[in-house]
DNA sequence: TGCAATCTGTAGCAATCGATACAATAACCA
DNA sequence: TGGTTATTGTATCGATTGCTACAGATTGCA
């Protein structure tokens, strides 16, 4: 009994078998760039299986779901796309110039013609996406999770007397995330530039993240 | 012809047949609550005839289509639940407290635990509704004239000196706007009326909205 | 070489989608 | 009452949904 055991888990490490014929990454990555343009329920298997060059054999072998699929793109946009953006906003000198940072990633990323208009990840802040349990599970902790990214670095500025004591981080850069939010919304009706900027430009004034327009 | 012509003209206006059977207030406010509650295109045909309490027939030969009663539906949103808040915010003696009224009225739509988490229109800024082109046009329309009446209302106030003379009436609108669609994203992720309403009154003490937190 | 394990493509599953065909029903006018 | 017309429910359309069964191909190990 233990000894069959033994050689099922001998099998299991050592027997291997058939290789994959596709490129995982170059797969996922085009499965992201649809899901992103067309949306989670939008996007028909067959049309996913399209773009990704591959068949339904090897895409339930290698992703277990459609749903499973979808959140490996939501971390791998976040990791790519969104990684961009809180890299900017971590690369400036202070927290201020850093949100500053954030939008213009954003508008760069409104004005490529190439890219879709919707931050995948903003995208999913949808019912359809939001119905299954362990994509809201994800999502919520992406929500909250850079909201706090930012609070911190507020609160670290405060410390140093960058920013005044009476600053309130959290509702500050809760304001921002919410903004962001339904500027992505927004973009999706319309897109503006200088118009946009300006917003940004008077809402961060108004936050004390900005001397003057 | 001519006379046969008259003849097919006169049973058109004059020969009533059947009449209708079913309310057609009652069932287009059910199909609204639906799709208020499940979005357009997460709302299946079958569900949305359970919910109106008709059949096919019924359906198809009062609104021609899905696409149409959803149509239908969100001029109906508007003419009820959204003017409830443009009601709010016209019914203030100053456009500064008719905001923080608008807002109000959100957070008590919010609240109430029988309502949807998201506002109709607001859940309408979705690829599914946007791909359908009537659809589009109508969402269109409808943000970009909520913030127009708004800033028009600044503007008013400006003339009367109840409003500095350098403020940016569209600007401060669109933000307004822009932030409350994020609003209703947020809130499908979580809901805290306490912070919320710090980031409300923020913002608005920022955009020179009200005098103090 | 033969066995076992994995990958891949085809073909098809049951379920559901929005929409329609159509006969039965009901209301009006002559 | 008979003729005309609109409404209603049923039954079903073809298309599409996410997903799976399975045979054939490919690999490593004995």
């Amino acid at each position: 009994m233990s000894r069959q055991m033994c050689i099922v888990w001998y099998r299991i490490v050592e027997a291997m078998a058939r290789n994959r014929e596709f490129n995982y990454e170059k797969a996922m990555e085009r499965a992201m760039y649809l899901f992103w343009k067309t949306g989670y329920a939008n996007t028909s298997l067959r049309d996913l299986l399209k773009a990704m060059g591959i068949g339904e054999g090897s895409f339930y072998n290698t992703f277990k779901s459609k749903k499973n699929a979808y959140l490996e793109c939501l971390k791998h946009y976040d990791a790519t796309v969104n990684a961009e953006r809180v890299r900017a906003f971590a690369s400036q000198p202070t927290a201020a110039e850093g949100v500053r940072a954030f939008f213009h990633a954003i508008l760069n990323c409104l004005d490529n013609p190439r890219l879709p208009k919707v931050c995948l990840l903003a995208g999913a802040i949808a019912p359809d996406v939001l119905a299954e349990r362990e994509l809201r599970t994800y999502m919520r902790e992406q929500a909250t999770g850079w909201a706090t990214q930012m609070a911190a670095r507020f609160d670290a500025e405060k410390k140093q007397h960058i920013l005044p004591q009476d600053f309130d981080s959290q509702t500050v850069a809760t304001i921002i995330v919410t903004f962001v939010q339904g500027l992505w919304r927004m973009a999706l009706i319309s897109y503006d530039r200088p118009k946009l900027e300006r917003q940004i430009s008077m809402l961060l004034t108004a936050l004390n993240l900005q001397t003057s327009v």
